[in-house]
DNA sequence: CTCATTCGTAACTTTATCTGTTTCGAAAGG
DNA sequence: CCTTTCGAAACAGATAAAGTTACGAATGAG
């Protein structure tokens, strides 16, 4: 598996907890909707609760809302949140210094790359929380 | 490792068989350049050869060659030629079918990753390789 | 105050993937 | 004939993700 699931369970979880934003949602409740264990949704919920997207309760009655209205959240945010920040692109091993190749291949693909990422995260942002609501079957 | 360095890497092969047209090269040679073991080149290179994208021959003065023109050849192809096109991006728990956002969110996430997707590849899409081997240092 | 509930987090297991390596057969040519 | 070189299988080691167990800390109900 060259990739994980943190995304889609994230963009899940939150529309969970848009259902009904005067609710307090408890981990348990949203592993059951998304059919895991409730360890793995909380890891989620704490990465997008150090990203600020929402908020936790502790105890009786505890559990999570969303920081912000369906509207001013994005997918964008949410991947942000969620995806490793500096994933494994170059190989670890260093360059060979006697190849031109070698000597200046690494910065101008860390610039493309760096560009085509900056136009899939502006895609993503196309879609809000709002719209994925907007969207589901009922 | 979420992640892995074929298309660095891949780029990198690539810009070698560029440096000149005229030879045939090895992936021993090619293997030090990107410091890596000539088994892992030739990984590479066997997915860039069933993308049709370099030509092999074996034997005495055996080696690899670029199937296009530098112009024609693109980074998006590259990732292409690459990348696992099923990478795990859902859980393959099956959904919930008591829940509305169970029930619904992954057709909206899957069109959305996708339009991310095609995005991402349309940026890669403007570096060729002979805009590669332009910038070098040589 | 006590106790049940719930999050926060660490630790561990299982499984999957990537990279590197060894090995060997097949093709190609000197 | 024999060296070179690719093609591909097989294996080890490292890394990561997902699931699970466990337990402490916070919170509020009674």
């Amino acid at each position: 598996m060259a990739g994980n699931c943190r995304f889609t369970v994230a963009a899940h979880i939150c529309a969970v907890l848009v259902l009904d934003p005067r609710i307090t949602v408890t981990s348990d409740f949203i592993a059951g909707s998304v059919n895991t264990n409730p360890v793995v949704v909380r890891r989620i919920l704490a990465a997008l609760a150090r990203a600020g997207l929402v908020t936790s309760k502790r105890g009786q009655a505890g559990g999570y809302h969303l920081a912000f209205a369906p509207s001013e959240i994005d997918l964008a945010r949410i991947a942000r949140a969620v995806d490793d920040d500096d994933r494994l692109v170059f190989t670890p091993n260093p360059p060979n210094p006697v190849c031109p190749v070698s000597r200046s291949i690494r910065p101008i693909l860390t610039e493309a790359i760096s560009h085509a990422e900056r136009a899939r995260e502006a895609e993503l942002s196309k879609i809000r929380l709002s719209d994925i609501i907007a969207r589901r079957r009922m």
